[in-house]
RNA sequence: GGACAGGUGGCCGAGUGGUUGAAGGCGCACGCCUGGAAAGUGUGUAUACGCCAAAAGUGUAUCGCGGGUUCGAAUCCCGCCCUGUCCGCCA
């Protein structure tokens, strides 16, 4: 949501903004519904002003026992016109909000412009990539030759984009998400969180996937909608609160399934479990003083990126351009994975500085210690990581090419109960604990 | 799912049609008192929006949410949501 007095001061400023993301010009028309509005608004209030004070003078006269008709008959015949200007006034303030609801938050200065995700801007590089000549198979021919990745069986009960995995590789990915949350909560400072993964409508306005965004997810019959990401459930626990600001800042973090519909991306990464309708995630939430929502910012991606330092997997970091970031988001870096199989860096982490804009959505303030007025607070979230696809990273760069195993990073060992490494199911017990 | 009881300011709690944005208490802030503190005492203490260049000021709305009745609704009527307790079912 954006603020309405800031657009009046200067809409020069936020027209020259969405035209970064390839908007059209937008305030003529807001500012139109804005000046009708308060217009209505200042002769609505008139009326109600001259109505109350009439109703009371009729109160004080009865109660005197005197006669009030004659008030009581202007009084009605007020009511007419109000019921007009109230009904143009809601109607005016319905089409400013939905106006104002379907546009994106204003970017940085600092997100680089460009069209689509090929003009995205390098920041860092972090270890390096392993080329294997093309020894190493995908994940899924990594994880279908262990006897622990069975997409066929998925499928028999769930239909295409889900995985069944089990033995070691469950193992595994539990291992990551109990690693993740440790590292989190113990080195990181986020406070950990089990939140509702169904909600209602106004958490998912609140962190701006609706009303826009509603066919990417799947809602229930009993009109919850399943959370894309644990953002929702995390953001939404400052919603319509006003914070003092010495609690600031607020670190949340929280091991969560995942639910997309996945609308719209029909025949992308169509095998394996790159993109799955349901999928876990560790997620990071920080509520934040606006001032320091920056520094943050780049704090929480320090975090994401420690968890792929330890798990020793190459990654590098990109800043996305106005073309490809997020509608929330003023700035958002995506943390990419090297995958051996895929020859190729994938998405493995986002992490999103919203400045104001979720919280006006949702009425997320803080007041400064002795101070009478709110402000609104910044949000931001980020993956701290996508559990599934840490997997499939692990699976292709810990790849045993001699026998078809994965290595278990050294991390993880604590984690997965003295297994050093997973081989092909089928193999004696003895190779498998070999250590 | 069934039955009952409720949803009022940061909290507790009064209020069943008329100067009620809302008594009283607690908490909090500031002042007085004190050598200092406690106690005592005084004042203040919601949010959003509009008008105004702005401050001051002033207006409007908000007593779970939405609608209705009325000159006037926290108070009456209807619908919905939520919470609590008991019963049933159940991981």
């Amino acid at each position: 949501m954006h603020d309405i007095a800031a657009i009046r001061k200067d809409p020069a400023a936020y027209d020259k903004n969405w035209a970064r993301r390839g908007l059209s010009v937008q305030t003529p028309a807001i500012l139109k519904l804005d000046t009708d509005r308060r217009a209505v608004q200042t002769e609505m209030q008139d009326l109600q002003n001259q109505r109350n004070t009439k109703s009371k003078e009729i109160g004080a006269i009865k109660g005197k026992g005197g006669d009030a008709t004659t008030l009581m008959n202007e009084v009605a015949a007020m009511k007419e016109r109000m019921a007009e200007l109230e009904q143009r006034e809601a109607t005016l303030a319905e089409a400013l909000n939905q106006h104002l609801a379907s546009l994106p938050n204003l970017l940085d200065d600092d997100a680089p412009d460009g069209k689509d995700e090929n003009d995205n801007k390098e920041v860092r590089k972090v270890g390096t990539p392993k080329k294997l000549n093309s020894q190493t198979p995908e994940h899924f021919d990594i994880g279908e030759a262990l006897g622990m990745m069975d997409f066929e069986t998925a499928a028999k009960m769930s239909g295409s984009r889900f995985t069944l995995m089990h033995s070691g590789l469950a193992r595994m990915e539990r291992a990551l998400a109990q690693f993740m949350l440790d590292t989190h909560t113990i080195e990181h400072g986020y406070t950990e969180v089990s939140p509702p993964l169904l909600v209602r409508d106004n958490a998912l306005y609140g962190t701006g996937q609706l009303p826009k965004f509603a066919e990417d997810l799947f809602r229930t019959t009993s009109d919850h909608w399943l959370i894309p990401t644990a953002e929702v459930s995390l953001t939404n626990m400052v919603a319509d609160s006003i914070l003092d600001d010495d609690m600031l800042p607020r670190r949340y973090t929280a091991h969560t399934p995942c639910f997309r519909s996945e609308a719209g991306s029909a025949g992308k990464d169509t095998r394996g479990m790159i993109r799955q309708h349901q999928f876990y995630k560790v997620e990071m939430v920080s509520i934040s003083h606006p001032e320091q929502s920056n520094e943050e910012h780049e704090r929480m991606t320090q975090c994401a990126e420690n968890i792929l330092k330890k798990l020793e997997l190459p990654f590098r970091t990109i800043s996305l351009c106005s073309g490809d970031i997020g509608f929330g988001s003023r700035k958002t870096y995506d943390i990419e994975v090297w995958l051996p199989g895929q020859d190729r860096y994938r998405e493995i982490s986002s992490c999103s500085n919203c400045g104001d804009f979720q919280a006006r959505r949702m009425k997320a303030r803080f007041r400064k210690k002795g101070d009478k007025d709110t402000q609104f607070l910044h949000t931001l979230n980020g993956s701290g990581v996508a559990v599934g696809r840490a997997l499939i990273a692990v699976m292709e760069n810990y790849y045993d090419p001699s026998d078809g195993g994965v290595f278990v990073p050294a991390v993880l060992k604590p984690y997965m109960g003295g297994i050093e490494k997973l081989l092909p199911q089928g193999v004696s017990k003895a190779q498998r604990a070999v250590g």
